[in-house]
RNA sequence: GCCUCGGUAGCUCAGCGGGUUAGAGCGCUGCUCUGGUAAGGCAGAGGUCGCGGGUUCAAAUCCCGCCCGAGGCUCCA
C-alpha cells in the first residue's frame, strides 16, 4: 500500500463519472479545510493487516502535525501492481472505520469515479510525506502456526510420557533437544565453531555480493560437498529412487502453488520477469508434484519415488536466523517424494524410508549423533498407535514427541532426526512427512484396481538434510571431539587430502613426487608438499590442515623403499611400503563414492583462499 | 524484519576522552638455512581504518544512515 500524505489549508474535490463498474454511490462534491489529504494505492497481497498499520501511521503522524481530520482519497497513481478493485474498497473502508475508531474525523472521496481536485497545501516541512505499507506479505502459515496448540511427550517403542515425567538422566542430547524445541535457548555470545572451522579449513566462506545466507565453497568445500552429494544420491537410487530435475522457480499465480505457499510456513525469494511474480523454490515439491500430475500412474506402480537433490532450495529466512552452514537461504537438498496408494502402503513406505535415512547418517559419519523428534496429530495418534511406537522403536531410543490438537499442516505426521551442536541447539537433518494434502491439490492421479483415480498419500523424505547442515553437524561433531582431547577430523572418504608426501630436503624431491604418483594413481587423494620450508613446519601445517596421512620421505626411504607414515588420527609413526598405505585408506574409504583432488598437487602451485 | 554487540593489512587483533609518516603476530615476496615429524634466521611489500553523509581548523576516533557478521526474538532442512 503506497500513501501520500500532504496537509492542507483546504481540499476542494468534484466526482465527474464513474470510471468502473463497482464504483460506490457518490455523495457529490465535498470541502475539507484544515485537514491531512491521503491519497491511497492498494496494491497487490495488502491484507487487512496492511490497512490498519496504515492507520497507525497516519495516527502517528496527524498527532505530529496536531492535526484531527482526515480525507481518505482513493488514488490509483502511485502503484503499477495495484489489488483489484473489491478488495481495495474493502480496505478503504476498513482504513475509514479503523482511523474513527482512533478519534479521527474521517471523510472518504468516492472509489471508482473521476475526479477533480482543487487544495491548498500547508507550507511547512513535515506537510508532504509519502508512505508504503507492507511490501510483503507474511504466509498465513506463518501466522497460523504461531497460534497452533501441542502438548510434548517423550515416546518409547511401548508409551507416552508428559515430558516432566520423564527421568533424563542418561539422555543429555534428548533433554537439551526438549529443552530447545519447547523453550527459548539462553544468548551466548559465540561465534559458532563450525563458522570458525569451515573458513580455517578453506571449505566455505560467506560472500558478502550476494545475499545473506548464500555461501561461495571454495575447491575443498566443493569437494566435500559433492562427495556427500553423490554419497546421498546413490543411496536413494539404490532404494529405488528416480533422479529427475526440475525448474528452480515458479509461478506464484499458478493455483496449486499458491495455495501450497499458504501452507507452508517460510518466506520466499521472488523474481520479476515479464509481469509474472515467480518464486524460488523451497524444495523440490512443486517440481515433482507438476511431473507426477502429468504422468500416467496405475496403482501397479506404487509406491512411485521421485528424487532431486536441488542445488539450490531457496528460503528467505530472517537475517537473525541465518548462521554459518547451519541455517542458510540458499541450500542443497535431496527430496525424496513416495506416491503412495494409500495410508498403509504410506506407513510400510515410511520405515524403510526410516532405515535408509539412519544409514545415510551412519555412512556420512553421523551414527549416534541424532535424537529423533516425532510430530503427529491427535487422530492420527489414535488411529496408528502402533505404528508411531514401531517407528520410535527402530531408532531404539526414547524420542521427543509432539502432538497437535488439529491438523493445520498437510501432514498427519512428521518425524526429524536432531543434531544438538555445541551450543545445545537442536538442528533437524533428515525427516520425512506424510502428506494427506498435496495428492488433491496438485491434481495428482493414480488409476487403482477397481479402475477409480484416486490420490495418493505423498511423504516428503530428505534422507540426510540439506546437504550444508551435514557439512555443519560433521565440523561441529569434531570441534565437539576436540575438546574432549581427541583428534578433530573428517571420515577419510571426506577428507580434501587423505595424504600428504614431505620430501625431508629439496634433493628427495622427485623420490617423493614418485611416490606421491604411485599413491595418486591408486585412487589415494594426495599431495606434495614442494615448498622451501623445514620438514617441522611442513608437518605442522599438514596437521592443521587435517590431513590423515603424512608421508615423510628423505634418505632412509630412498634407500630402503618404504615409507615413513604419520597418522594424524592414531597419533603413531609407522614405517611401510607404499602398496601397504594405499591399502589401508582403500578400506577406510570402501564403499564411499571418490573424486581427485580439484587443486594442484604442488603445494607451491597453490593459492590461499583462506590462510589457517 | 526488530533489539543488542561488532567491522582497523590476506588472517587474528592493538590503537578510538579528535591532532605529526596507523601498529603487532601470522601469512605473502626476496635472501639465508638443506633441515628427520606441530612455527630456523634476516629483510621487504602490503591499509579507501566496512560504505556514504554530517560535526570540526582537523575524524580510524564524535553523530546519522546503509552494508556485512555474531547473538537474541522466531523457525526449521
Amino acid at each position: 500500500m503506497k500513501l501520500l500524505q500532504l496537509h492542507v489549508d483546504y481540499i476542494d474535490y468534484r466526482p465527474i463519472e464513474k470510471e468502473i463498474e463497482g464504483a460506490e454511490a457518490s455523495s457529490g462534491p465535498e470541502r475539507v479545510e484544515d485537514a491531512v489529504v491521503c491519497f491511497v494505492s492498494v496494491e497487490e497481497g495488502d491484507d487487512d493487516g496492511v490497512a490498519v498499520r496504515a492507520v497507525e501511521e497516519l495516527k502517528a503522524s496527524m498527532d505530529e502535525l496536531k492535526a484531527s481530520r482526515l480525507l481518505i482519497y482513493p488514488y490509483a497513481h502511485l502503484s503499477n501492481r495495484l489489488a483489484p478493485p473489491s478488495r481495495a474498497l474493502a480496505l478503504l473502508r476498513l482504513m475509514e472505520d479503523k482511523a474513527k475508531e482512533r478519534g479521527i474525523e474521517v471523510h472518504r472521496a468516492p472509489f471508482g469515479w473521476l475526479k477533480s481536485f482543487e487544495l491548498k497545501l500547508k507550507a511547512h516541512p513535515l506537510a508532504e510525506r509519502f508512505k508504503e505499507i507492507g511490501g510483503e506479505a507474511v504466509p498465513k502459515a506463518l501466522v497460523a502456526e504461531e497460534k497452533l496448540k501441542s502438548y510434548w511427550y517423550i515416546i518409547t517403542p511401548e508409551e507416552l510420557i508428559p515430558v516432566d515425567e520423564f527421568d533424563f538422566s542418561n539422555y543429555g542430547d534428548l533433554e537439551r533437544l526438549a529443552r530447545y524445541e519447547m523453550a527459548k535457548s539462553r544468548a551466548e555470545h559465540v561465534i559458532p565453531p563450525h563458522v570458525e572451522l569451515m573458513k580455517r579449513l578453506e571449505l566455505a566462506d560467506y560472500e558478502p555480493g550476494s545475499d545473506p545466507g548464500n555461501m561461495r565453497y571454495y575447491p575443498k568445500g566443493r569437494l566435500v560437498k559433492s562427495l556427500l552429494e553423490e554419497y546421498v544420491t546413490e543411496k536413494v537410487v539404490e532404494y529405488g529412487g528416480m533422479e529427475v530435475e526440475t525448474p528452480v522457480m515458479y509461478d506464484s499465480a499458478h493455483p496449486s502453488l499458491s495455495s501450497y505457499l499458504n501452507r507452508f510456513p517460510a518466506r520466499q525469494y521472488m523474481v520479476r520477469s515479464e509481469g509474472k511474480e515467480l518464486f524460488l523454490r523451497f524444495s523440490a515439491c512443486f517440481g515433482q508434484f507438476l511431473m507426477a500430475k502429468d504422468a500416467e500412474l496405475s496403482y501397479r506402480h506404487m509406491p512411485v519415488r521421485l528424487y532431486e537433490l536441488t542445488r539450490y532450495s531457496f528460503r528467505r529466512e530472517k537475517r537473525g536466523e541465518l548462521s554459518g552452514l547451519r541455517r542458510l537461504r540458499a541450500f542443497t537438498m535431496p527430496d525424496c517424494h513416495a506416491l503412495c496408494a494409500d495410508m498403509d502402503q504410506a506407513k510400510e513406505e515410511m520405515v524403510r524410508r526410516l532405515k535408509l535415512s539412519m544409514e545415510v547418517l551412519e555412512g556420512v559419519g553421523l551414527g549416534g549423533s541424532y535424537e529423533l523428534a516425532i510430530r503427529f496429530t491427535k487422530d492420527f495418534y489414535e488411529q496408528n498407535r502402533d505404528f508411531v511406537h514401531r517407528l520410535v522403536g527402530l531408532v531404539g531410543k526414547p524420542a521427543l514427541a509432539e502432538m497437535w490438537e488439529k491438523r493445520f499442516f498437510y501432514f498427519v505426521l512428521k518425524w526429524e532426526f536432531n543434531f544438538i551442536d555445541s551450543l545445545g541447539r537442536a538442528s533437524a537433518l533428515s525427516t520425512d512427512q506424510i502428506d494427506v494434502e498435496n495428492g488433491e491439490r496438485f491434481g495428482i492421479k493414480y488409476v487403482d484396481r477397481d479402475n477409480v483415480k484416486r490420490s495418493p498419500i505423498i511423504l516428503h523424505n530428505s534422507p540426510s538434510g540439506a546437504i550444508e547442515r551435514v557439512m555443519f553437524a560433521l565440523l561441529e561433531k569434531a570441534y565437539k571431539d576436540m575438546k574432549e582431547g581427541k583428534v578433530p577430523t573428517l571420515p577419510t572418504w571426506l577428507l580434501p587430502i587423505q595424504a600428504r608426501v614431505i620430501p625431508v630436503s629439496g634433493v628427495h624431491l622427485e623420490y617423493a613426487r614418485e611416490v606421491m604418483e604411485r599413491l595418486d594413481g591408486s585412487g589415494v587423494r594426495v599431495d606434495l608438499d614442494d615448498r622451501e620450508e623445514t620438514l617441522s613446519k611442513k608437518v605442522r601445517r599438514a596437521e592443521m590442515e587435517w590431513v590423515r596421512y603424512i608421508v615423510v620421505v628423505g634418505e632412509e626411504e630412498v634407500k630402503s623403499g618404504r615409507i615413513s607414515v604419520r597418522d594424524r588420527v592414531k597419533r603413531e609413526v609407522r614405517r611401510m611400503g607404499v602398496e601397504e598405505l594405499i591399502k589401508e585408506v582403500k578400506k577406510e574409504v570402501e564403499g564411499k563414492p571418490f573424486r581427485r583432488l580439484p587443486l594442484p598437487k604442488l603445494l607451491s602451485k597453490r593459492p590461499t583462499f583462506h590462510p589457517l
